[in-house]
DNA sequence: ACAGTAGTTCGAAGAACTTGGAACTTCTCA
DNA sequence: TGAGAAGTTCCAAGTTCTTCGAACTACTGT
């Protein structure tokens, strides 16, 4: 049937706020989901991270949608499947080097 | 009497965790305490960070005993008085790079 | 159309966080 | 020794966060 194109909702790259993006990451869970995200190098299926992190798939979406809200991750849809992937560009633009911390940690 | 030296407890520089420096620093308070050491430069009374978030001094002892316990400043008393730094050596030496984000923000 | 799959949203429970007044501890100075 | 100053601790209230099952939506293949 007609495909109604459910647009994921993201932040601008101007509007991601520090504050945000350090409270999501100080989260374990979310902490971890960025590490995963940046050791496979592009995009993950949420259930790749959901598997990862072991939680339920309900907690995970919470999270993700947190980073999402945040502009840590971008969203994209395709079929059923969400994919998703760390808004390098974007974070290296507005705080240069922080999602290296992050990952090396 | 006698100096009875009430010893501040902070963690030693390989006890300071990352995800636990994100989540202080992603609070507004917190944050804004961090610039405002970074840009003093030095050592700040606890007081003058107290007048400079506009909070009562006991919310204020709460965010500075967090901050301290995540290893991000450092205390130490004067007399009556807490004198306040940020760790910058230990951070750098974890961290390279994120005090400079966080203050750059 | 149906069944199955992937993920989201809702609702509730419990945990953790933030705030701020009151009481308390320490130190200083006269 | 006593008053005052600077902070801390205690406690209660309100808020926000995290978790997870149940119900729901959206898409796919048959």
């Amino acid at each position: 049937m007609s495909n109604q194109v459910r647009e994921i909702p993201h932040p601008a790259a101007e509007e991601i706020e520090l504050a945000a993006v350090l409270r999501m990451c100080g989260e374990p869970v979310r902490l971890e989901m960025v590490r995963t995200l940046a050791a496979a190098g592009g995009e993950l299926k949420s259930g790749q991270l959901t598997g990862a992190v072991g939680l339920p798939t309900s907690t995970c979406s919470y999270h993700l949608r947190l980073l999402r809200e945040a502009g840590v991750t971008r969203t994209r849809a395709a079929g059923t499947e969400r994919y998703i992937s760390l808004r390098r560009d974007d974070l290296d633009r507005r705080f240069p080097g922080l999602l290296e911390i992050l990952v090396r940690g």
